[in-house]
DNA sequence: TTCGTCGCGATTTTT
DNA sequence: TCGCGACGAA
C-alpha cells in the first residue's frame, strides 16, 4: 500500500515507526486520524501483521467507528480478520464478560452477568448509602460525595486507603459511604463506569493467564486521545503492551480537557519516563485552519505552563480576522449569531457551497437561547448532547425491566420498576422489602420473594407485589424458552421457584455459558465492533431468531427475542396503556420512543446480539455518537466539539465565571484546563471564527441580569487578529424611552405585525431579502424589536462617562464588599450607581455617599 | 398510596 | 426557567 506521497515527512515517520514505544504529539488539525489509519493499514498491508493482532482504543464510540470505517476502506475486502478497534470501556466490558469470574475468591465475586450502572444509578446508590449511614442530603450533596468516590477510584484507592489518606471528618464520612457504595454494587453484581476500567486493569494485573492471552493476541497497541487517559487506563496500557512495548500513543496535551474525569495529563507529559527508549514525533502542520485562527488559538494556549509546547503552522496564510462581538445580553448574543448564521447560510447557498457551522458554548444550558434565536430565523439546527435516547425516563424504565430479567440481583433496576407504572407498591411496602434485604444481606429480589412467601405486608400490597413478581418471572421464563413449562409449573399454588433455577438467563448467550466454562474462548470470541456475520461467533447459534432451547428438550420452545420481551412487558405492565390514557403530546412522544426501543431491539437481534450485549450497548452509547454531520448548524458544548471541524465556528459566552467556569477560578490547574478548552474550541474553525460575549447575562433564572466581565481568554488573543463586529453601544433612538426598569423582556409577539411579516419574509428567502439579514443592519434590527432590545441607560451614560464608574466594573464597598457595577444614572451629586454585590445582591447607591472604590 | 402544589436550588464536562 | 423533593390532601 503506497502512502508516501499522501503524508508529510513527520506523518510518514509516525506511520513507519512501528516498533517500540512511540508518542505522537498531534497538534489540532494535524491529520492525526489519517496517521493512525495509515499506520494500521501499513502494519497490515506492508508488514504482513495479522489484523487481529492490532488493538486500537479510543474514547468515544464515534471515534472508534470512524477509525474502523477508514481502516476498512483501506484494507477492507482483502482481509477476513479485522483489527480490534474499540473504546476503552467496551474493550473492558468484553474482557470482563469473558474472564471476570477469574477474579472470584472462593466463589465470591462478580459473575459474567454483571450489569453496568450509569450515573443515575450511581447517584441513587450513594443516596441510599447515605441514608443508611444516617447522613443528611444537605450535609453534603450526593453528587459531591459521588465525585469523591469516583476520584478515589481513579486514583486506585479503596475505601480504607481513602480513609487513611484524609484527615477531615467530612471525608472520613465519605469513606464510609464509599465502602457502603462498593458493597451495594458488589451485592448487585454491578460495575460503574470507573469500575469497568479498574476491574479490567485488575484482571490483567492479577490473573497471569488472562494477561498472557492478551499479550499473545495483541502485538501492536494504539491509544488515541492519550492526553485523556487516567491511571487505570495507563496501567492497562502497560499491561497490554507486554514485553514487546509496541505502544503507540497519540495525543495533544493542549487538548486535555477531561481531568475532572480522572484524566491525568502527566501520562502524556511523562511518556518518555514511563516508557524508556520512547520515540516522540510531533505533527505540527495544521491542515485545517487559517493562519489567523491558528495564531489566535496558539496565543491563548501559550499562557499555560503545563505543556510540552509545540509550533503549529499552516500553509493557509492570512485569512479572515477573528470576529468579536459584545452583545448587551444573552438573547442579543443569540440573535446576533442567528443573524450571522442566516447570512452565512444564504451566502454559501448562493456560491453553491455547503454551509457548515457550529455554535460552541461552555454549558448545555446556554443552548436554549441559541435554539430560540435560530428558530426565529427559521434555521435548521442540530443540538448535540443533552440527554441521550437511553437516558429518557421511559427508555430507562423498560431497560431496567430487561436488566431485572437479566440479573435479578440488580436492586437499582428493581427499585426503578417495582412501582412503574404505579401498581400500588408504595413507600411502606418498599421499606419492608428494604429492611428484609438489609437484615438478611440478600438482594431486593430475594427479599421480595420472602415478603410474598411470608406475607409480610397487608393483603392489598401483597397482591400488587405478587403481580409484579409474576410479570418478572413470566418474562424470565419466556427468555429461557420455558414459558409453557413455567405456566404449567406456576399453575399450582407453589408460586415461587428458587431463582437460582433461572440463573442462566442470558438468553442465547446461555449456551455459551453452560457449554464453555474455561478455555473455550479463543481469540475469535473477542469480537470487537465487528459487523455481523463477518466472523465465526461461537457466542451464538448460527440462525438468529428462535434458536431451540436445547437445555430443556422436552419443552422445545423458542426463547423469546428481546423485542418480544419488550412487547410483553409493555403490555403486561400496562405501561403503554398508561401513556395512552394520558394522551398528552408528551405521552405520545414517549410511546414513539418506546417503539424506537423495540426497533432497536430488533436491530440488535438481527445483529445477533444477546440480551446481555443489548444491555451493554444501551449502557455505553451516548448522544455524542449520533452527531449528524449533514446538519448545517450544530450546537454543542466545547467538550463535545473535540475532534470535529467546521468552516465557521462561534464561541459564545466568553465571560469570566461562565468561560472560564466559576468553579475553576481558584485553581490554576483547572484554569489551564479551561484554557485548553478554549484552544480546542478555537481550533475547530477552518475559515472563520467568531468570539461572542454578553455584557449582561441572566444566570439561573433570576429576573435580574448580572453584568459580566469579559473572559480573560479574549484578552489573550492578540488584538491585531481581532475584528469588532460592531458591538452595539448606544442605539440612540431607543435610549430616550428608557425608564427606570432596567430590562424589559417582552414576548416577541408584541412586535408590530408588519415587522413580523418582514422578518418572516426575510428568513424564508434569505438570499433575496434585503434587510435584517445583514450584519450592518443588526443594530437597526435590534432597535426595531422594541423594548426587548433596549440597552440599559448605562450604555449611554457609559459613553458620556459622567459618573466615573462604568457598568461591568469591579468595585468595593466598605459594607457590602466586592461587586460589579450594573448601572449608572445621572451625574454629579445626584449620580446613582446600581451595583450587583457578590453577597448582598443588587443595591442602588448614591455615588456621593457610597464610598465606592475600584477593586 | 397517589397525586398535586409549592418552594427551592442549580447549571461542566467523553464513557 | 426548570426540575426535583418535600409536604399535604383525597
Amino acid at each position: 500500500m503506497p502512502f508516501r506521497d499522501k503524508l508529510n515527512p513527520q506523518q510518514r515517520e509516525a506511520v513507519e515507526c512501528t516498533e517500540g514505544p512511540l508518542l505522537i504529539l498531534a497538534g489540532a488539525g494535524s491529520g492525526k486520524t489519517r496517521v493512525i489509519t495509515y499506520r494500521i493499514a501499513h502494519l497490515i498491508e506492508n508488514l504482513g501483521v495479522e489484523p487481529d493482532s492490532i488493538l486500537a482504543v479510543t474514547f468515544t464510540n464515534k471515534a472508534a467507528q470512524e477509525m474502523a470505517q477508514r481502516v476498512e476502506q483501506m484494507v477492507g475486502g482483502r482481509r477476513f480478520a479485522k483489527p480490534a478497534i474499540s473504546t476503552f470501556h467496551s474493550f473492558c466490558v468484553r474482557a470482563l464478560r469473558r474472564d471476570i469470574e477469574k477474579l472470584q475468591i472462593n466463589g465470591k465475586g462478580l459473575t459474567r452477568q454483571f450489569v453496568i450502572y450509569d450515573e443515575k444509578d450511581q447517584q441513587s446508590v450513594v443516596k441510599t448509602a447515605m441514608r443508611k449511614l444516617g447522613l443528611d442530603d444537605k450535609w453534603m450533596k450526593p453528587n459531591a460525595v459521588l465525585s469523591q468516590v469516583s476520584w478515589a477510584k481513579n486514583h486506585m484507592l479503596d475505601p480504607e486507603e481513602y480513609f487513611l489518606g484524609v484527615n477531615d471528618p467530612k471525608r472520613e464520612k465519605i469513606a464510609y459511604v464509599f465502602r457502603e457504595y462498593r458493597q451495594t454494587l458488589a451485592k448487585s453484581n454491578a460495575l460503574d463506569f470507573d469500575d469497568l476500567l479498574l476491574e479490567a486493569a485488575r484482571l490483567l494485573k492479577t490473573v497471569a493467564s488472562v494477561r498472557e492471552h492478551y499479550n499473545q493476541r495483541f502485538h501492536y497497541v494504539l491509544v488515541d486521545e492519550y492526553q485523556d487517559t487516567n491511571r487505570p487506563q495507563y496501567d492497562m496500557l502497560r499491561l497490554l503492551a507486554g514485553e514487546r512495548q509496541n505502544v503507540c500513543a497519540v495525543g495533544d496535551e493542549d487538548q486535555s480537557i477531561y481531568s475532572w474525569r480522572g484524566a491525568d495529563i502527566r501520562n502524556i507529559l511523562e511518556f518518555e519516563r514511563n516508557f524508556p527508549n520512547a520515540k516522540i514525533i510531533r505533527l505540527e502542520q495544521n491542515y485545517r485552519s487559517t493562519q489567523n485562527i491558528l495564531q489566535a488559538a496558539s496565543a491563548v494556549v501559550a499562557n499555560n505552563l503545563q505543556r510540552k509546547g509545540k509550533n503549529l503552522w499552516t500553509a493557509r496564510q492570512g485569512g479572515a480576522r477573528i470576529g468579536c462581538y459584545e452583545a448587551p445580553d444573552g438573547e442579543n448574543e443569540a440573535l446576533f449569531v442567528a443573524d450571522y448564521m442566516s447570512k452565512y447560510v444564504a451566502r454559501e447557498a448562493q456560491e453553491g457551497r455547503e454551509a457548515r457551522a457550529a455554535i460552541l458554548y461552555r454549558t448545555n444550558s446556554q443552548s436554549r437561547l441559541f435554539e430560540e434565536g435560530l428558530r426565529r430565523y427559521g434555521l435548521k439546527y442540530n443540538v448535540v448532547g443533552g440527554f441521550s435516547f437511553y437516558e429518557r425516563a421511559e427508555i430507562k424504565d423498560l431497560v431496567s425491566y430487561l436488566k431485572v430479567l437479566h440479573n435479578p440481583d440488580d436492586s437499582i433496576a428493581v427499585q426503578r420498576v417495582i412501582n412503574t407504572p404505579t401498581r400500588g407498591i408504595g413507600k411502606s411496602t418498599l421499606e419492608v422489602i428494604e429492611r428484609i434485604a438489609l437484615e438478611t444481606g440478600a438482594s431486593m429480589w430475594t427479599a421480595i420473594e420472602a415478603v410474598i412467601q411470608r406475607q409480610l405486608v397487608p393483603a392489598r400490597a401483597l397482591t400488587a407485589l405478587r403481580g409484579f413478581h409474576r410479570i418478572i418471572s413470566d418474562a424470565r421464563a419466556m427468555l429461557a424458552g420455558r414459558f409453557a413449562e413455567h405456566v404449567a409449573e406456576t399453575a399450582n399454588p407453589q408460586l415461587l421457584e428458587p431463582s437460582a433455577d433461572i440463573g442462566l438467563d442470558d438468553e442465547q448467550g446461555s449456551f455459551d455459558l453452560s457449554l464453555a466454562p474455561e478455555e473455550s474462548s479463543d481469540d475469535t470470541s473477542f469480537d470487537f465492533d465487528i459487523p455481523p456475520g463477518d466472523q465465526p461467533q461461537q457466542d451464538l447459534p448460527a440462525e438468529v431468531p428462535a434458536p431451540m432451547a436445547s437445555e430443556s428438550p422436552e419443552t422445545n420452545v423458542a426463547a423469546a427475542s428481546i423485542a418480544d420481551l419488550l412487547k410483553f412487558l409493555l403490555d403486561r405492565t400496562g405501561y403503554i396503556k398508561q401513556l395512552e390514557v394520558d394522551g398528552s403530546p408528551e405521552a405520545l412522544a414517549r410511546i414513539e420512543n418506546l417503539h424506537e426501543l423495540v426497533n432497536a431491539a430488533m436491530d440488535a437481534q438481527d445483529r445477533g446480539e444477546t440480551l446481555s450485549d443489548f444491555l451493554d450497548h444501551a449502557a455505553l452509547v451516548s448522544d455524542q455518537d449520533s452527531y449528524d454531520t449533514s446538519a448545517q448548524i450544530t450546537l454543542m458544548t466545547l467538550h463535545a466539539a473535540k475532534g470535529l471541524e467546521f468552516p465557521l465556528v462561534f464561541l459564545a459566552g466568553l465571560e469570566e465565571g461562565l468561560f472560564p467556569h466559576s468553579r475553576t477560578l481558584n485553581s490554576p490547574n483547572e484554569l489551564e484546563e479551561e484554557r485548553r478548552l478554549c484552544y480546542v474550541g478555537m481550533t475547530r474553525a477552518m475559515d472563520m471564527l467568531v468570539l461572542a460575549r454578553a455584557r449582561y447575562r441572566r444566570r439561573w433564572g433570576t429576573d435580574m441580569p448580572e453584568a459580566s466581565i469579559p473572559s480573560r481568554f479574549l484578552a489573550e488573543v492578540p488584538p491585531s487578529l481581532l475584528e469588532d463586529l460592531g458591538s452595539p453601544r448606544s442605539p440612540s433612538r431607543e435610549s430616550a424611552e428608557i425608564t427606570d426598569t432596567h430590562y424589559n423582556y417582552e414576548d416577541e409577539d408584541q412586535r408590530p405585525a408588519h415587522e413580523r411579516q418582514q422578518r418572516a419574509g426575510s428568513t424564508r428567502t434569505a438570499a433575496g431579502g434585503p434587510k435584517y439579514n445583514s450584519i450592518d443592519n443588526i443594530a437597526e434590527f435590534f432597535a426595531s424589536r422594541g423594548k426587548k432590545f433596549n440597552v440599559p441607560k448605562s450604555f449611554v451614560t457609559e459613553a458620556a462617562g459622567a459618573s466615573g464608574f462604568r457598568p461591568g466594573q469591579k468595585v468595593r464597598h466598605p459594607k457590602y464588599g466586592i461587586g460589579v457595577v450594573y448601572q449608572c444614572e445621572g451625574d454629579g451629586d445626584s449620580a446613582k450607581i446600581t451595583v450587583q454585590f457578590q453577597r448582598f445582591g443588587l443595591k442602588k447607591l448614591m455615588k456621593k455617599f457610597a464610598q465606592l472604590e475600584r477593586a
